[in-house]
RNA sequence: GGGAGUUUAGCUCAGCUGGUUCAGAGCAUCUGCCUUACAAGCAGAGGGUCGGCGGUUCGAACCCGUCAACUCCCACCA
């Protein structure tokens, strides 16, 4: 048959996907085997594939499939997030687009959508990463909202209730005004923001200063300096001053202490207080002190027993509290308060001033520090084993700098905001009595069973109430390295028995806290054990110029479109070849033409050995070949040894280039070269039958990261029944040192 | 403000325990070649005071000190 010019890679990955597949070659159940366990981070729902997640998937697919080519039952589970909040985003514009308001909508009919949505689009990520060849077990798909996980949810949520780790508590939260919830820390992103201090009059209260703590009067001083000057970036907080705030030690306030002053524009009486907490250098070294609306703000509200004024609704919007201008935008309010406060001459003057803000991750607004009641998880009761699991290199991060990182997170770990105000994802099993009282339970009746029992005994089951909210997406995904082996909801089950603690989680170091973390606790609490033994980090993709790839820059192809065009294994090898090692990768579309120039090289190279097929002499005296041969022989082990040694450290792009100067240089630069009969000549038999051998094996050392090339090229060479994807390797031998040296 | 990391060719990076791959690879550039597997290729070439300075050593890209630049993470100075 007659070998196509180039190797055509759409034909051949559509073919040996598909066979692989009609094959069950990745699909795994428990044997007498050793496993090694792969569970995807699993992409939220909404996703669509990106070169980041083409980074990552890539990297496990290889680990996998070099697992399975060594005789490990390898098991890769995929699956998907929920992502409350970017789905229920995305479920609220597709609502919108129809002309229907989420508002207008019961819980029961919105979630009705959701799911429809979610039956649609939901599968879309998975499909790509088969376009990418990634060898998952797909009869093991999971989703964090699968019946039986979304049981598990709830029911760890009331086992750390019932534990004592879960609380109720009124506290700042991060307050997202555009997806109306609260948000953890984690989910705040900090930028830098140009913004104007705003420095303002505050009028004294001259009743108040005729006796002051001392007894003494300092009505002189009152004439002349009738007002004390605040520094603020938030003229549209000040309806929520419920002090001002000095050092008591800033000899320039001290006769102010104890008085009181009136807030501009509405007028509001508020006292004069002392703190060591304000910093005398900044601004005037005077603080308004808005407890609602600033977390240190807060801390000092209760402190000093400060009036919580809170002044804005759910949107961000001015409420009734704030008495003016009430229904503006907080940052429309901020242009007509300090335009207001210019004219009715209370602004002295504005700097520029740039500091960081946060804001949410999802939706990009301005995060608002709000007082709400939340449900909290206390993480120092359960971060103890997870903290030394680390430190003790039960688990070991590659690369080790994570270490530190992770230790010090873990020691100043805070408590977890599990709540948001969101309809989709798993609802908070409480339920509560009309007086406020509440029971954390699986079912309303076991609520009220608890409820009564707690003699409040006046009520009816009809008269509770489940909590509207569910929890933080993170709160679900912490279970995956066990739950997508059900081995929470089917404890001790074979499956969770086998596959855990799994092997490898290949993951961005962006979501250490977020997640890592998180599964390591889950993991020590749960199963008493850790939920895999290492951690690659993989860099993030930036583009040519370094910039984080993102949709809004532009700057991130369309993977599907890459495929297209170069083939997967192209595209594959494009990200590999440009992935040192835990560090950011700065990838630009020619590392693809460079994957597609390998494919093309060993394209001609299998043309090349075809051409010998029809001209094999029966028996030749052996010549100058036999030394290309044993050369080449130990070359191969030579560099299967080099290889074991980069996939222990991961050095997975090194191991590429490895095997990339293998076969281009040594292969065929030199031993094709040496081996090659004179034009039209036969090629000995036994030499023949090495180049193919030789071709395998090389075929077999590149297939983890270029399934698809590899697999036909196998198939290419000899008419055969077996399938690459599953061969198994040869066990490396020590090379001959002195016949390397002699090349 | 605290912590971590990086700095080697035009670009992206190897260089692991200081000395026989020590100054390397790929890409890019330049010069030849459509030579019967491969121009998506082959043959060759140019290009670096290994961030600066100082030290330890027989010997330093590598160890120590210091300065500089950049990156990331964490943190409540309005």
């Amino acid at each position: 048959m007659e070998l196509s010019k180039n190797f055509d890679h759409v034909t051949a990955e559509q073919k040996w996907y598909q066979h692989w597949m009609d094959k069950n070659y990745f699909h795994s159940e428990p044997d007498q085997r050793e496993p090694y366990t792969i569970v995807i981070p699993p992409p939220n729902v909404t996703g669509v594939l990106h070169m980041g997640h083409c980074l990552n998937n890539t990297i496990q697919d290889i680990l996998v499939r070099r697992a399975r080519m060594q005789g490990k039952n390898a098991c890769w589970v995929p699956g998907t997030d929920h992502a409350s909040i970017a789905t229920e985003a995305k479920v609220v514009q597709m609502l919108r687009e129809r002309g229907i308001a989420k508002s207008s909508l019961s819980r029961e009919d919105f979630l009705k959508y959701a799911w429809e949505w979610k039956e649609k689009y939901g599968g879309i990520i998975l499909q790509q990463l088969k376009k990418m060849g990634c060898s998952l077990d797909w009869e093991r798909t999971s989703f964090t909202m699968d019946p039986a996980y979304y049981e598990s949810v709830i029911n760890v949520f009331i086992d750390l209730y019932n534990k004592g780790y879960i609380y109720r508590g009124k506290r700042m939260i991060n307050w997202d005004v555009k997806a109306k919830t609260a948000l953890s820390d984690e989910e705040v992103i900090r930028k830098e923001t140009q913004q104007k201090l705003y420095f303002l009059k505050y009028f004294l209260d001259r009743e108040s200063s005729i006796v002051n703590r001392e007894g003494t009067t300092h009505d002189s001083h009152l004439t002349t300096h009738d007002y004390i000057t605040i520094a603020t970036v938030r003229p549209e907080t000040i309806m929520g001053d419920t002090a001002i705030c000095v050092h008591p030690e800033d000899e320039r306030y001290k006769h102010l202490h104890g008085k009181f002053a009136f807030v501009p524009l509405i007028n509001r009486r508020i006292p004069i207080i002392t703190d060591e907490y304000v910093t005398m250098e900044f601004g005037t070294g005077a603080l308004k002190v808005t407890p609602a609306h600033d977390i240190n703000d807060n801390q000092l509200g209760q402190k000093h027993n400060l009036e919580v004024v809170d002044i804005f609704n759910e949107d961000g919007t001015l409420n009734e509290a704030a008495q003016i201008h009430i229904g503006e935008d907080r940052f429309e309010a901020r242009k007509n308060i300090a335009t207001e406060l210019e004219e009715k001459g209370y602004l002295l003057k504005t700097e520029d001033y740039t500091s960081e803000v946060g804001y949410s991750e999802r939706t990009d607004v301005v995060v608002e520090p709000r007082l709400s009641l939340q449900w909290w998880v206390d993480m120092k009761k359960i971060s103890g084993p997870a903290l030394h699991a680390v430190a003790d290199d039960e688990i070991k991060f590659y690369p080790a700098k994570f270490k530190n990182l992770y230790r010090h997170w873990m020691e100043n770990i805070k408590d977890w905001c599990i709540s948001r105000q969101l309809w989709w994802g798993h609802r908070i099993p409480a339920w509560y009595a009309p007086d406020g009282s509440f029971a954390v339970a699986t079912t309303k009746e076991e609520a009220f069973k608890k409820i009564t029992s707690m003699d409040h005994g006046q009520w009816t089951i009809d008269d509770l109430k489940q909590d509207e909210d569910c929890l933080d997406t993170w709160f679900s995904s912490w279970l995956w390295p066990f739950e997508v082996f059900k081995g929470y909801s089917d404890p001790g089950n074979k499956d969770v028995s086998y596959y855990y603690p799994t092997n490898t989680l290949v993951t961005a170091p962006e979501i250490i806290f977020f997640w890592v973390a998180r599964m390591i606790m889950a993991g020590f609490e749960y199963k008493g054990e850790k939920p895999f033994n290492e951690v690659y980090f993989t860099g993030i993709v930036r583009d040519k110029q370094g910039r984080k790839m993102s949709k809004s820059l532009g700057n991130s192809p369309d993977l599907l479109a890459l495929i297209d065009k170069y083939g997967a294994d192209a595209t594959r090898f494009g990200i590999m070849i440009s992935s040192p090692a835990g560090n950011d990768l700065l990838w630009d579309e020619s590392s693809n033409e460079q994957g597609l120039f390998f494919n093309n090289k060993i394209w001609n190279a299998l043309k090349l050995v075809k051409m010998w097929e029809g001209r094999i002499a029966k028996s030749q005296e052996p010549g100058a070949e036999s030394f290309a041969v044993e050369w080449f022989e130990n070359r191969l082990n030579e560099v299967r040894l080099e290889l074991d040694a980069q996939f222990k450290e991961f050095r997975l792009s090194e191991a590429l280039k490895t095997i990339y100067s293998l076969i281009w240089d040594d292969f065929c630069s030199w031993y094709l070269e040496w081996v090659k009969p004179g034009f039209e000549q036969p090629i000995d038999k036994s030499v023949y039958e090495k180049t193919v051998g030789f071709f395998e094996q090389l075929m077999q050392l590149l297939h983890p990261f270029m399934p698809f090339i590899t697999e036909d090229i196998y198939h290419q060479l000899k008419d055969r029944t077996d399938d690459l994807t599953v061969k198994q390797y040869a066990v490396a031998r020590s090379p001959v040192k002195k016949i390397l040296a002699d090349a």
